[in-house]
DNA sequence: CTGACTGCAAACGTTTTGCACGGTA
DNA sequence: TACCGTGCAAAACGTTTGCAGTCAG
C-alpha cells in the first residue's frame, strides 16, 4: 500500500477521501480517462460529482502530480507523473504500456542541427500489442 | 502556386472555393488550429460558418488529406498529410517545425523486446526554438 | 439535373463555474 | 474556527447535426 497521503501533501493538496481514491485508481490503472475514472469513483462514492473529478485532476495537473497523455485518435488519459517515458498504445485493445526509450541522442542532434533546446519529449508508438497479435 | 484542385479530386472531395482556401492555408501555415483557420477564412468568406470548417476538416481527415497533430498542453493543430515526420514545438512562440527523425531502430527494438508491431509513431519535442533562445 | 456543399440555428457532449454545505487542518 | 473541498445545478465551450437554399459535376 502506497502512502498517498504524503504524496498529496507534497504537492500542497489537502487530503480528502476522494483525492486518495483518485490517486489510488491512477496508480492501479496506470492510465485512465476522465470518463473511466468517474465510473470507478462512483462505486466508492455514490454521489460523487463529475465536477469533483475535473477539479481534482486539474489541480493535480497544476501541481504536476499528474500528467496528461494525448492519444492519437482517442481521448486523453491521465497518469501519475513519473520519470520521462514513452507509450506503446495498442489500437486493438486500447491498452497503454509505459516503455523507457533513450532519446538523448535525438535531443542532441536537434540541439546541434536545429538549435532547438528540448525540455519535454512525447513519443507514442501505436500498433498491435503482444496479446492482440 | 500548387494545384489544390487535383489534390482535392485525388481524395474524392468536390472542389469548392472554401476547400481550396482551407488547403491553401494549411499549405501556407504548415500547422493550424481550427480557431486560427476560421479567423483566416473569415477574411476571404465573410459569411463562412464554423460548421463548414469542421465538416471539411473532418472530411479531409477521413480521406487522409489532412492529419491531426496533438500538441502537449495545447489545442490540436492540423497539417496536410506528408511523409512521416516529427515535430519541434516551441513553448515560447508556439511555432511548430517539421523534422525528419529515423525511428526504425526504436521500432525494431520494440518489436523484438515487447513483441509490439508499430504502425504509427508520434514524436514531438517541446522546448525553445532558435529564434526564442 | 442530381447529389453534394454551405450557412444558419439548434442540439449535443464535455468541461467549467457559482454557490451552499460539510470536512480538513 | 477558517478555509478549502464537495456536490449540485447552471453556464460555457467546442463540436456536430438537420435543414433549406445553392453550387459543382
Amino acid at each position: 500500500m502506497i502512502n498517498y497521503t504524503d504524496i498529496l501533501r507534497e504537492h500542497n493538496l489537502k487530503v480528502t477521501p476522494q483525492r486518495l481514491a483518485i490517486v489510488n485508481e491512477l496508480y492501479l490503472k496506470g492510465h485512465i480517462s476522465i470518463e473511466a475514472l468517474y465510473e470507478l469513483m462512483i462505486k466508492k462514492f455514490d454521489s460523487i460529482s463529475l465536477a469533483t473529478i475535473y477539479k481534482n485532476i486539474n489541480l493535480m495537473l497544476e501541481s504536476a502530480l499528474v500528467q496528461e497523455v494525448k492519444v492519437p485518435n482517442a481521448k486523453s488519459v491521465y497518469e501519475l507523473t513519473k520519470a520521462s517515458h514513452s507509450h506503446l498504445i495498442c489500437t486493438e485493445c486500447s491498452n497503454i504500456e509505459d516503455i523507457t526509450i533513450d532519446l538523448k541522442t535525438i535531443q542532441n542532434n536537434v540541439l546541434h542541427t536545429n538549435e532547438f533546446k528540448v525540455s519535454f519529449t512525447s513519443l507514442s508508438l501505436s500498433g498491435i500489442c503482444k496479446k492482440c497479435s
